[in-house]
DNA sequence: ATTTTTATTGCAAAGGTTTGCGATAATGTT
DNA sequence: AACATTATCGCAAACCTTTGCAATAAAAAT
């Protein structure tokens, strides 16, 4: 265990104060640059690396973002996360990963960690049990900044950032109706989440406006599984020209019974999804999507995170646009 | 921004010296009962967090695990850092997450980031192009210990984890063989991976052993893209009656070529993959794959840096073992 | 020649916690 | 009654860095 430098050593060793020594590798003007000089070399040379705790310690702030996800696998948080960390790293910060495993508990102890930790800020995808907001304020107030993604909670207190749900499900409908399809079997998810009913609203309300003599049928699972039967099961008793799919998990569902019922893409029935760009991919052919990034999601994240640690507070939601991406398949 | 309580302010309020108090809240025997117990209810009162700044610059040591991967998303590194952050975190851990991108030089910067944050220990599954492996060993003389998981660098210096790659081999030929499958298309990855030549090595070693007359053609693609064009060629010029894919993005590409010519699993054609199980779940039928779970990876991964970091210095390579998944595709 | 400015460096405190050792008083031992 | 032991608690240093302010010497201005 090799033991080591500080700026003692360095100090010593040039028979410099501490003080000058850690101006000298800042570049602070103060200093003479042949000290500066002096001071940098010997600093490469003895693999000086400032300590983190002290530096924390002393200015109370650390380049460390607590991120709070329900899960990191999964179709959707992975690539919030690759996004989110791709751009806090150009900024000089961290990424401290903790999973609630959707239990609110988990999320309140992740949460004083964080705090523990001095997290510069942090983002948080609550759990769908969260209904207990204080010690979110009670971090907030206690100088740590925390922004909402994707799953964000009614409050008008804190930031939030989040797909644009709506706009997505117009693009959905919109879409079809372009495309001339007119017998849809609308997949979305659970009623009780608000991304679905964001979703659903606008999809319906753009057929009702625009075409509203198509046939829509709406169905909701839970899970891949229900996605899987529930289309099958209506593929065998109307006939549709195309399949929507509100997320990844849907679609996987609803692939599979297309597949099982043989059917091809886009002649015998169109598929349009919203989705992350991973599992429409898959399929042969590729399944046209409306791509609601996660890497966008994460890289705006931080940016709204970042205005916040930076003393302006914008409040609000955050909307990431959605964009339509066309593959052939509706 | 409220001020944090700290011991200082306890000790004032019960007109205590702060080492009391220090002592008092981790239940150190020299302190009297009663006194650890208006202690800990005071804090209790005043919600004092301790921070974790000070303790790690006293003690030189954090809880936080530093993690390093080409890249967060895709088909793989997602799960394992799913199934760690789960172990970690029931030991106290936290989990710092860095992406390399696949470059030598930004893995080297998060390799002195983990440093300077004085890591109690960093797992990395190393870029392809990591030669260099001292920045690795100053780390690990720093008293940090490294270990490699996945993706491992030759050298036996360092413990490492991997997946049971030979056994993999082993198991997909075996099944393949059991099956009664003889015209293989057998798809791999990068040949320059180590990962690619043992998995090769089991699998045709495998077959020559207990199935010499079997006709076994091995290809190698280096993306989703190629096996998806190497296997539609295939397809075309020969007839097998078995696929078999070393990973999952290899299974996706071939499995679009497969879509495309409109096969069927598994009268036409056989499928077989080496995955992480989110893929093969994906079609139907299903594909039967022989599991290399990214959780368990994470896990062990995680018991064997816990050892390092406890002094006993376990070396050499673990093995995570795999398993077959039978979904009736082959 | 004296005063003012400028350039360069050092002093010391602060940030919160841990910990070896010393201090004190109470209890037990001879 | 003198001494040894035990139970509680406080002192102060250490961990390493940052930063306001003071200090010094050299240069410039009067």
């Amino acid at each position: 265990m090799k033991s080591r430098s500080t700026l003692k050593h360095i100090a010593e060793h040039l028979h410099l104060s501490i003080s000058t020594v850690s101006r000298a590798l800042k570049d602070h003007p103060d200093i003479a640059v042949h000290t500066k000089q002096k001071v940098k070399e010997l600093a490469e040379l003895l693999e000086y690396e400032p300590n983190a705790f002290a530096i924390q310690l002393r200015t109370n702030a650390s380049r460390i973002i607590g991120v709070i996800v329900p899960e990191i696998s999964g179709y959707f948080y992975h690539s919030f996360i690759a996004g989110l960390e791709d751009e806090a790293r150009s900024w000089g910060y961290s990424l401290m990963i903790l999973q609630s495993g959707n239990d609110p508990e988990t999320e309140a102890a992740n949460l004083r960690l964080c705090r523990m930790n001095r997290a510069a800020g942090i983002l948080v995808a609550s759990t769908s049990g969260t209904t207990d907001l204080t010690p979110f304020e009670r971090t907030d107030e206690a100088g740590i900044p925390v922004v909402f993604f994707d799953k964000v909670p009614e409050s008008r207190q804190f930031p939030k950032v989040s797909m644009a749900d709506a706009e997505a499900g117009f693009l959905g409908a919109d879409t079809l109706i372009r495309k001339g399809r007119e017998r849809i079997l609308a997949l979305f998810g659970d009623h009780a989440l608000s991304i679905t009913r964001k979703r659903l609203k606008a999809f319906q309300g753009t057929f009702q406006r625009h075409a509203p003599n198509s046939r829509v049928t709406i169905r909701h699972a839970r899970s891949q599984q229900e996605a899987h039967q529930m289309t099958f099961e209506a593929l065998g008793t109307e006939s549709y020209d195309a399949i929507f799919a509100m997320s990844d998990e849907i679609l996987a569902g609803a692939m599979k019974a297309v597949q099982q019922k043989r059917l091809r893409i886009p002649e015998d029935i169109g598929v349009l999804a919203i989705s992350t760009g991973l599992i429409p991919g898959l399929y042969e052919p590729e399944i046209s999507f409306i791509e609601t990034s996660g890497e966008m999601l994460g890289k705006r994240s931080f940016e709204i995170l970042h205005k916040c640690m930076s003393k302006a507070a914008p409040v609000g939601e955050f909307l990431v646009p959605s964009t339509l991406i066309e593959k052939g398949s509706v």
